[in-house]
DNA sequence: GATGCGTGGAG
DNA sequence: TCTCCAAGCAT
């Protein structure tokens, strides 16, 4: 790395990187939503499903969803009991639904190599199926009060407006966002557990993505993006990803099928859901493939029934 | 590092 | 209508 960002971000002296701390967990103090995972009844395994559903999903759609699973499946015991299509079931449609098989499968080595516990180490965490760089860091900080840098899409956007002076981060998360997140932590576990839901807050709530609302942001008067004038993101454009016509929508009907059926369904139904039968059918083999769906004898298919 | 992977709300 | 985007992960 050439630049400017490390350099900056190490180089500071620490009243710099630490004039940002208090008020944006001052804000936080007195902003933050009232979330089910963020209550103390939730624990552990709270937190970690509301981190597997929240992957590029709203709140707003995963909350009725994480009470439900949350009643179900209180440990992760109750859920590594389960066929894994009863989690693929339960998971609805909150889209990307290897992640309610990835949540069974961790539930199931939670069960297996830690006793029922979720485990509390950085290392461990990130072994889990389903969990990688955030999501380990995020259990780690928000249910067992730890010191990690927890860097997702809220908190490189606002770091990348804050402290870089540009509209948007970069397309794929740089090595120097790694570092300035680290640099930025605070020294103590309680308030860097604080800072690392605050900063995600502050960008989910105030520092958006299209229209952010710097009139409430507490720390407008030290952007480095308002000082430079709000520039406009100028970069490689973000790819938009289509959905119409893909493989991607054709696989959501036919698991939007398999999901409502509590018995085997014919092949001749699947059929209906796409016109193109060769589309149809490499859906449906990307679907057995990821082990979302289970063929039985007779080209009938259903949810799938393993126990991880 | 680039891709593929769902779904639906907001502007 | 259409585009953007929402607490990523695995390959």
């Amino acid at each position: 790395m050439t630049a400017t960002t490390e350099d900056a971000a190490t180089a500071a002296p620490d009243h710099d990187r630490t004039a940002l701390h208090a008020p944006v967990v001052d804000w936080f103090d007195a902003h933050a939503r009232d979330l089910p995972w963020r209550r103390p009844e939730a624990g552990a395994w709270g937190v970690m499903v509301s981190e597997f559903m929240l992957q590029q999903t709203p709140v707003s759609r995963v909350l009725p969803v994480y009470e439900q699973w949350l009643e179900r499946w209180p440990r992760p015991a109750d859920l590594a009991a389960e066929p894994s299509g009863e989690a693929v079931r339960a998971w609805g449609r909150l889209g990307y639904p290897r992640r309610a098989l990835r949540l069974h499968g961790a539930a199931a080595a939670i069960t297996e190599r830690h006793g029922g516990d979720v485990p509390k180490g950085h290392a461990q965490l990130l072994a889990l199926p389903g969990v990688g760089e955030y999501t380990a860091a995020a259990v780690a900080s928000f249910a067992y009060g730890q010191r990690h840098a927890v860097l997702d899409t809220n908190v490189r956007r606002v770091f990348a407006r804050a402290v870089n002076g540009r509209q948007y981060p970069p397309n794929a998360t740089t090595a120097a966002e790694r570092k300035l997140a680290r640099a930025l932590v605070p020294a103590d576990d309680a308030t860097a557990a604080r800072w690392a839901a605050a900063t995600m807050e502050l960008g989910a709530l105030v520092c958006t993505a299209r229209t952010p609302d710097c009139g409430r942001c507490p720390i407008a008067d030290r952007c480095a993006w308002q000082q430079a004038g709000a520039p406009e993101y100028e970069g490689p454009p973000r790819r938009t990803q289509t959905y119409a016509g893909t493989d991607r929508q054709v696989r959501g009907r036919l698991l939007a099928v398999l999901r409502e059926s509590h018995t085997p369904v014919p092949q001749a139904v699947l059929d209906r859901v796409w016109h193109e039968p060769v589309q149809r059918a490499r859906a449906l083999d990307g679907l057995v493939a990821d082990g979302l769906v289970e063929p039985l004898a007779g080209g009938e298919y259903r949810l799938p029934q393993s126990r991880g």
